[in-house]
DNA sequence: TTTTGAGTTGTTCGA
DNA sequence: GTCGAACAACTCAAA
């Protein structure tokens, strides 16, 4: 007999409970990676080029015994099982809409041949699904969900896999190559790379961290979104080395666990509004015009400065600063007047960190109809953010070349100067005065309308 | 059930 | 340039 480590999201050796649990079941483990055509090998997918590298570290660190097969899980997990005579598959838990179904077909087909699906632990420190109002409902509120989050508290890390433990090795398919994308480098993937970063980021940054995260143009941010979207390190380890003055850091991992609960309990909001009067009522933009628009957002050639760095920083990279995402995505919805389900998929194809729950609900939240209260009048200024957050100019400069001529805050405002445009850069696709009012406007339009409706 | 207090991230205006 | 108030009144959580 033997057991099989069914690797995902969750592509380390330190702190994995699913893999200490496949070695205790049974000491011959073999580690599977399947490469699922729904989730592989999307066009131009950022993501499939990371996680190619995460895996082929992931390999290393297996000494060669990382077993890859491609097609459906459902097909390829049982398979695999009965090949090598396994008693148990062990996996970390899925909690997003696709990753549960997908589990409960292969549960379901091993059940067919007498294998158990053992799940231990998942991606967060609270798993999805486990902090619950007093009545039993979900949270739709951050700090009343932070508050019992923290006191529910989680395990400390687990240990590490025996020194020199030797998996099992069976035939294996080649990791695919990278498929490059011309103007794009990614960091690199994989556990060592997660944990320098994160040690690099607690001796420099997380001091300042209060202080520095909203500024694009240092490096005051943990950038540690796609190694926790992998599993390259997990959020128990993270919260481990946290002190008491961390509390701004601890309520970003918050977020990140939040927001998954919320997608959680709400699966459809993947392309719902929470506030269904937004996919009804809302009078958005559309035709010939809406559609050069979006593509000046996609390409950063909206002629503001911030915006488009940030866009061109996500195309660079496959990342954009938080403060940043906020902004652009502010713009697209409010400066031009295009609904959320238009630029969250353009975050997923690009964004190395893409999260189904956070992107989903960071771009509802931004447009105000997701888990938030906040006030509909909150448009954000694409001129004056830049210049709040960026006040040297300097995030303007490192992305969008027709403005690196400019020297200071001068970036952000190439009209107010000379020679703003005399290395072609674009002029402003609309007038964000006149916008904001008419985001207003629309938004007033669609509560009376959701109103009259009936409803 | 009713009431009360509070809610990640903002902008603009006028003193 | 800085500061406080207004924006306009919703939804959620908890007592």
């Amino acid at each position: 007999m033997s057991s099989v480590m069914w690797f995902r999201r969750d592509l380390r050796l330190k702190d994995n409970p699913a893999l200490l649990d496949a070695i205790a079941s049974d000491p011959n483990v073999f580690a599977l990676f399947v490469l699922d055509p729904v989730l592989w090998g999307q066009p131009g997918s950022v993501r499939t080029n990371y996680l190619i590298d995460s895996l082929s570290k992931l390999n290393t660190q297996l000494a060669g015994r990382l077993v890859i097969r491609s097609g459906s899980p459902s097909v390829i997990v049982p398979n695999f099982a009965r090949e090598v005579s396994a008693g148990t598959v062990h996996i970390a838990a899925d909690f997003g809409p696709y990753g549960q179904k997908r589990d409960n077909a292969v549960e379901g087909a091993l059940t067919d041949f007498g294998v158990d699906l053992v799940r231990v632990g998942s991606a967060y420190a609270v798993a999805p699904g486990r902090v619950r109002k007093s009545d039993d409902t979900p949270y739709r509120v951050f700090t009343p969900f932070y508050k019992v989050w923290t006191t529910h508290g989680w395990r400390t890390p687990a240990d590490s896999i025996p020194k020199n433990f030797v998996f099992q090795s069976a035939p294996t398919e080649q990791l695919p190559q990278p498929n490059l994308i011309p103007g794009l480098t990614l960091p690199p993937a994989g556990e060592e790379a997660a944990w320098k970063f994160w040690g690099e980021f607690k001796e420099k940054a997380l001091a300042h961290y209060a202080d520095d995260r909203n500024r694009p143009d240092l490096a005051g941010t943990s950038s540690l979104s796609h190694h926790l979207k992998y599993g390259e390190i997990h959020p128990r380890s993270v919260l481990a080395g946290l002190g008491d003055s961390d509390e701004v850091f601890r309520k970003e991992i918050c977020w990140r666990e939040f927001y998954a609960d919320v997608l959680f309990n709400t699966p459809q909001s993947t392309h719902a509004s929470l506030n269904e009067k937004f996919d009804v009522n809302m009078p958005w933009a559309s035709g010939a015009t809406a559609e050069e628009h979006v593509n000046a957002w996609k390409q950063g050639q909206t002629g503001f400065p911030f915006v488009d760095a940030g866009m061109r920083q996500l195309r660079a990279e496959g990342w954009i600063h938080n403060r940043v995402r906020m902004v652009v995505a502010s713009f697209l919805i409010k400066d031009l007047h295009i609904p959320w389900q238009v630029g969250a998929p353009w975050f997923m194809q690009w964004l190395r960190d893409g999260d189904i729950a956070s992107n989903t609900h960071g771009w509802q939240w931004t447009a105000g109809c997701g888990t938030d209260a906040s006030p509909f009048y909150r448009v954000f200024n694409p001129i004056t953010q830049g210049i709040k957050f960026d006040p040297h100019g300097d995030y303007i400069r490192r992305y969008v070349p027709e403005l690196a001529h400019l020297s200071g805050a001068a970036a952000h405002e190439p009209w107010n100067t000379p020679d703003g445009y005399s290395h072609h850069y674009s002029r402003p696709v609309v007038d964000h005065k006149v916008e904001r009012e008419v985001a207003l406007a629309n938004y007033a339009a669609a509560k009376e309308n959701f109103a009259n409706s009936g409803s």
